[in-house]
DNA sequence: CGATTACTTGAGGCCTGTCAATGATGGTGG
DNA sequence: CCACCATCATTGACAGGCCTCAAGTAATCG
């Protein structure tokens, strides 16, 4: 059973854009599918290219790059209505690998039909091109706490970042969210070791400002939270959903 | 005197994709003029949205964020043929500040032909995906780098990346680029100190790797270089020139 | 119920930051 | 023409945040 783009339970959330009739047939006939991954699989790899597109519509997941001497960056965490492959789509090939943390509903396209959409539905394009952006704002953000923070402000940040954007695409209550990563993810993530942050984790408990245990991040104090990881007030934007 | 695309001596390199003579009549109408920045000069202002784009076309300059502690991080660095304001072209406003290194020469456009440019020549569109998508692909990388290795092959990274990209546009001999930035400005992009950044450079020098003076870097071991860097080899890729 | 995976906690050491002082260079004004 | 100042590069000493090593607990699974 395949929900169709015009009745897709994403697009009736506020974070996301509303866009035209006609774009919506056009994403109608766009998606080719849907796909189910299991939790541990590779969706995209890191130096391959892709005949498929996707777009995160349940489950969440990650984006990794590893080294040649077993480091591994998590670049950054997939969660519902993001866009899978842009690279694989306007280039040659992905640069980072897509993986499933949980299980995850992913809608399917083709990426040769790619080109019909920039030709056809400018618009789309452009939403394209602005996600695009905004990923590329996220990723600046990234590198500046990883560069600038110290671990304490880092792992404040990150839990920040997981607490807004998952109530934004209404995930959880109104103090916690469903966090099914490991403390490891978020440690190769903001270039910590395991151990480091896990003690830090510790501090943000005992401080109690946030508490995440057993897939479960709960946010004690928001304000304070948000303090800690020298972020001036997260420009929550509307982003697009393709 | 304003040279225009058809002419335009970047355009002639072969790092550049190629385009069609239709779009590049298009570019002539879309470039509005040119623009003289003096070293030192804010071309673009984070948090400030821009009613007009560029494309760097001599000098260098640098992308940047800065926290309210004062803390700096620098997110790249502008060469020629680097577009600039794409996030204030498809969002509202810049989430990073660019700023002139030397006396730079920059195209400009207007922001709001962007979109008669989706409209119209919807390879130029597509140009600009890849344009984010690259960006994108550096962002990710340079992410990694800071994550992930020790400031040794933090520095000998950036110093090869700034070697073969220059190399790329044409500027500098065969063993040699210009490199017109501070000790502080390197530092700031890898998240290290001044200070530690000043040693990791002498250690490089004293090893006959690559010497850094006087706004001349000099390489006169590529592979042991890449080698540091912890780098499979260097994908250079064509990029779109808008 | 042994094996596996993830989380927790303590101890010790090193990489890197901070502080501080000196040198080198270039621009400015008396 | 030289004293003065500002900026940037260099070098040494010292401290601390974070990493590594190691061991133990808890939870899940076949």
């Amino acid at each position: 059973m395949v929900t169709s783009c015009s009745n897709c339970p994403l697009r009736k959330l506020d974070a996301f854009k509303d866009i035209s009739g006609a774009e919506l047939t056009f994403m109608d006939r766009f998606k080719t599918g849907e796909l189910e991954a299991q939790p541990g699989t590779e969706i995209m790899a890191q130096g391959q290219s892709s005949t498929h597109l996707f777009t995160c519509l349940r489950g969440m997941g990650l984006r990794y790059k590893t080294f040649e001497n077993g480091h591994r960056q998590v670049i950054g965490f997939v969660m519902p209505g993001d866009f899978i492959g842009l690279q694989a789509g306007v280039m040659s090939e992905m640069e980072h690998s897509v993986e499933a943390s949980t299980q995850m509903a992913l809608c399917t396209f083709n990426r040769s039909d790619l080109w019909t959409l920039f030709k056809s539905h400018p618009s789309l394009a452009y939403d394209l091109t602005r996600i695009a952006a905004l990923e590329e704002v996220f990723l600046g953000e990234a590198l500046s706490v990883v560069g600038q923070l110290d671990a304490h402000a880092k792992v404040a940040w990150a839990l920040q970042r997981f607490f807004t954007r998952l109530q934004a695409v209404g995930m959880g209550g109104d103090n916690h969210v469903p966090l099914p990563y490991r403390q490891q993810d978020l440690a190769d993530a903001l270039g910590l070791s395991l151990v480091h942050t896990n003690k830090t984790l510790a501090r943000l408990r005992e401080a109690q400002v946030a508490t995440w245990v057993g897939s479960r991040l709960t946010v004690h104090d928001p304000d304070e939270l948000a303090k800690m990881a020298h972020i001036d007030l997260a420009t929550v934007r509307k982003r697009p959903l393709i």
